[in-house]
RNA sequence: GCCCCCGUAGCUCAGCGGACAGAGCAUUGGACUUCUAAUCCAACGGUCGCAGGUUCGAAUCCUGCCGGGGGCGCCA
């Protein structure tokens, strides 16, 4: 019997006892089922009577008895107590928790997978680094943890596009473009030009491209700069993304924006819904009638177009390509985006607490031997993503910036992540998949099977540690439902240590393989299921954070 | 000045109102002729920043303060 499962059978029980004239009250949906942290408040635990007690006019353990009663006649359910103030503490048969084990394998890799968000159509946004220079660590973060809540909506059964987007005009990027230039020359970076040895590389590769380039005109050769050393800067940027395993649905640039004519609209469209107005010789959007701290200008008094109006074009665009849900994961040092966007959304007709969501993330820092590793955009000492990679692996790297919240400041110690003991979680918890299928190819040589699912006896998995793992796996379905409502992969993560650690403490109490000349008993077969099962959800939860599930270590 | 994030064990952090607040690391002491000891067990360790409020019940929700980090543009 799952958590879900006893749900509904509670609710069952609420029904059959409204019905029966014992409890007058609605009958709620769903009750709240979980794993107490004490062995001694059962498997599993509810507080329905609790939260009841004031609209049945009851005292709680009042309520709690009534439904007791009528709980403990349901098969699966081996007793029932109330207990406190009025929690309904569950025992089940060891049989019903057990079958858990054949339904996880049977289901294999869709195990934990549901409908939550079932036919969502979801507009993931991030990344979005422009390409004038490599991805730095800030954005790393959402390159792991958006992929991972793509992953998860998905999962959910979302209908889930990721997207990045960038511009290819404007002053960043002709401080990139002179940036280059200035290199290729051997001479310093404009003021706030981008420094680095990158620049440099890019600078001598565009030469190597285009011979004789530096022997043009100023302006031609800016604009061969510009060009080529866009595209050298994209292309490495997307082959950063690719190493690390973050794909993306659609690239969007603000030059397409402005060819197809979308900012026109865009404006035509502000326009005719009567929030736009002209000052000091600029066209400015009312995003302060929808909670905006301040008005914000579409059109320069110079009749340059703002970001601000390509970010209201791109809105539309989203828009009109169908999407209810659009998400914006941002850098902490953008989190004044928020009431724009939202009063955007609001200019254009949409509700924006329905359709748009924006994620900030907090810093990064990284510390190496115990001294934290400053970057500086002056000194072009950027770390950037592919240096955390080459510190310490992909698998490390999307980890420990999928495993924290992005509320929180994140701090990652390289030497601790490259490690390969048991203080890196990410080994911890890959240990316990790769230990399984060692166990899992000794059982394969010792011609053990665990055998047809006709003949598996889930109530044999009665010792204490099966029980804990089984109660561990039957939470997962839940774990990742939460983690893509609440848009916070790290919860999968964190759930991932404490399966990887009720497994090893199964695995140290319970032998599974015979001994010598034991005998093969239908434990043994058992036992096979619930490794699998176990193995299954590794792999899951793992492939959830695009984090291998190796087999051997 | 205004806005956002954080404050929980020595350290890094979990804990979208529920039972005596958890994990890993660190420290101390144990467990390998046997399925991967990259593991496990035990001990130690807390005024959940402070003060009010809401609630049967608050680390969790609300208000105010204190402390740390980030941000405020006809920049991108």
């Amino acid at each position: 019997m799952t958590p879900a499962e006893l749900s509904s059978t509670v609710v069952s029980a609420i029904r059959d006892a409204t019905t029966a004239g014992e409890l007058d009250i609605a009958v709620p949906e769903t009750v709240t089922i979980e794993r107490p942290r004490s062995k001694e408040h059962g498997d599993y635990a509810s507080n329905v009577a609790l939260q009841m007690a004031k609209a049945a006019r009851r005292p709680p353990r009042e309520v709690a008895e009534i439904l007791a009663t009528r709980l403990r006649t349901v098969p699966g359910i081996q007793g029932v107590d109330v207990a406190g103030p009025g929690f309904l503490n569950f025992r089940l048969a060891a049989s019903a928790q057990g079958e858990l084990a054949r339904r996880i394998v049977e289901s294999g890799e869709r195990y934990g997978h549901g409908d939550a968000q079932a036919g969502l159509r979801v507009n993931l946004e991030f990344v979005s680094a422009n390409p004038t220079g490599p991805i730095h660590i800030g954005g790393a973060r959402w390159a792991a943890v958006g992929d991972a809540l793509g992953r998860l909506f998905e999962a959910c059964g979302a209908d889930v596009t990721r997207e990045y987007y960038f511009n290819d005009a404007g002053r960043q990027i002709d401080a990139f473009a002179e940036s280059v230039f200035a290199a290729a020359h051997g001479e310093e970076a404009p003021q706030d030009g981008y420094v680095g040895a990158y620049v440099s590389e890019i600078a001598a590769e565009v030469v190597q491209r285009a011979p004789g380039v530096l022997d043009k005109s100023r302006e031609e050769q800016l604009e061969i700069f510009r060009r080529e050393g866009i595209e050298l800067m994209f292309a490495a940027i997307k082959r950063s993304l690719a190493d690390f395993g973050t794909h993306f649905d659609v690239y969007v640039n603000e030059r397409d924006l402005h060819v197809r004519g979308e900012l026109d609209q865009a404006l035509e469209r502000l326009r005719a819904e009567d929030h736009v107005y002209t000052r000091d010789g600029a066209i400015w959007l009312r995003t302060t009638d929808f909670g905006d701290d301040k008005d914000r200008v579409l059109v320069k008094s110079d009749a340059a177009t703002t970001y601000f109006l390509a970010d209201a074009a791109y809105y539309l665009d989203k828009q009109l390509r169908g999407f209810e849900l659009c998400l914006y994961m941002l850098g902490a040092d953008h989190h004044g985006y928020i009431g724009r966007l939202r009063a955007l959304a609001a200019c254009f007709g949409d509700d924006p607490d329905r359709t748009i969501e924006v994620l900030i993330g907090q810093m990064v820092n990284l510390s190496s031997g115990g001294q934290p590793v400053r970057m500086s955009k002056r000194a072009g000492t950027v770390i950037t993503l592919d240096d955390l990679v080459d510190a310490v692996g992909v698998d490390a790297a999307r980890y420990a910036l999928c495993r924290a919240s992005v509320d929180q400041t994140l701090e990652i110690d390289l030497d601790l992540w490259a490690r390969r003991t048991q203080d890196n979680p990410v080994f911890y918890v890959q240990y316990a998949h790769a230990r399984i299928a060692s166990l899992l190819r000794n059982s394969a040589e010792m011609g053990i099977e665990r055998g047809l699912a006709e003949a598996f006896q889930p109530g044999l998995l009665a010792h204490d540690r099966e029980s804990d793992l089984l109660g561990a796996l039957g939470e997962f379905p839940r774990v990742v439902a939460q983690a893509a409502e609440l848009r916070e992969p790290h919860r999968v993560a964190r759930y991932l240590e404490g399966l990887a650690g009720t497994y090893h403490r199964f695995y140290d109490d319970c032998r599974v393989l015979p001994l010598g000349d034991e005998p093969v008993t239908e434990l043994t077969r058992a036992r096979l299921w619930l490794c699998e099962a176990t193995r299954v959800v590794l792999a899951g939860g793992l492939g959830l954070l695009g984090v291998s599930a190796p087999e051997r270590m």
